[in-house]
DNA sequence: ACCAGAATATACCAATCGGTATTTTAAAAT
DNA sequence: ATTTTAAAATACCGATTGGTATATTCTGGT
């Protein structure tokens, strides 16, 4: 069971995981946060030590909730190249996912936090190098269950999805066109198909 | 010849163009402003009629700058064809590039831009859109003088190409990481080869 | 019902924010 | 050389910034 404090902690994160996500770490203020939680200072103090310690459990909640869904997408199937398939066809309705976080996480705060060598910058590169380490993972379980050609190398296939995923996530946020990831997620499967299908 | 209203002016964006770039919108505070150029906010001031305005001329450099850049290089040949190819190998060194200018400023300003409907973020849309419609006019004069195959959609191929290096631009940044762009501009070369080529 | 400790609200801080009005300095025109 | 004009420096504005110390309210255990 949760504390009183410990309902709010998360409450506060809840609310203003969107806000950083939205608008950056420097653009938030703590009257934007004051102001959407309805709570005041001496409560957001009160559960955490500074603005950045805030910034930062606001992506973890955001990252965590974006590896929980696709992971639980991923649950449809129990074969690890179908798993492979089920990624890209998460990401093929991230368009909207994402919108309800305020854009894409990694993306967003990958690029706020580049150049300023904050922890969220390391938080951001750590959840990349986890997520392709999954595909990896994904690759050689098919490879070692014959439904996945030996001749594929898992790491810089990992590298192609997750880039070329990442790419149009880029494109329909700022272009505002969820075609872009239509047709990276097509392309991927049709790569899947031609390179990793025996 | 410049008067010295307007060499200031030039000096001040030329100065200020990396920092916008680098911190965003928000975090570049006018501050950074009078510090980096040694200037006082008279002189700012004087010149431009606001933050905002500083930051568009700031963003319009940059841009200016990229499409001169990438522009020149393709100057090295006259086949349409050829053109295509120079534009990945300008991207293959754009790390390098980037960290001159603090970063991409298409991925920058346009994440930094997002869901805050600015002048910015229209400036990004709209600069994406002219190198895209560039790369669909090459292809298209690459057909008419048969040296790419008529069954290529130019459109979707220039969607394809600017999202899977703008994908590597990100990556790369991101993680500091230069292979990233060298894998997408290897892998977007092989896809000339195979499908470009008659 | 009462009390102790936890949790939240209030009031306040110096520093900085973007912006402006005015003064001083530099350059151009006569 | 003097006047006029352009440009930059200075001084200042109210508002807001992130953060803190203190006061108040809420809550669970007895």
């Amino acid at each position: 069971m949760l504390t009183k404090a410990e309902q709010t902690a998360k409450y506060i994160v809840e609310t203003v995981a969107p806000l950083f996500n939205q608008k950056g770490y420097a653009a938030t203020s703590m009257s934007d946060i004051t102001q959407a939680t309805g709570l005041t200072k001496g409560a957001i103090y009160g559960n955490f030590e500074n603005k950045e310690t805030l910034a930062i459990a606001a992506f973890k909640k955001n990252a965590n909730d974006l590896l929980k869904k696709v992971g639980a997408h991923q649950e449809l199937s129990s074969d690890p190249l179908e798993k492979l398939y089920l990624i890209t066809d998460f990401y093929r309705n991230y368009y909207q996912v994402s919108k309800q976080m305020g854009g894409c996480p990694i993306l967003n705060i990958g690029v706020d936090a580049a150049h300023q060598d904050t922890e969220l910058l390391a938080q951001v590169q750590r959840l990349v190098n986890k997520t392709q380490e999954h595909i990896v993972k994904l690759v050689q379980w098919g490879q070692d269950e014959g439904k996945v050609r030996s001749d594929v190398d898992p790491q810089s296939f990992a590298r192609f999805l997750y880039t070329r995923i990442q790419g149009a996530i880029f494109m329909s946020q700022t272009m505002d066109d969820y075609s872009y990831l239509a047709e990276a997620t097509r392309e991927v499967d049709r790569y899947m198909d031609l390179n990793l299908k025996p």
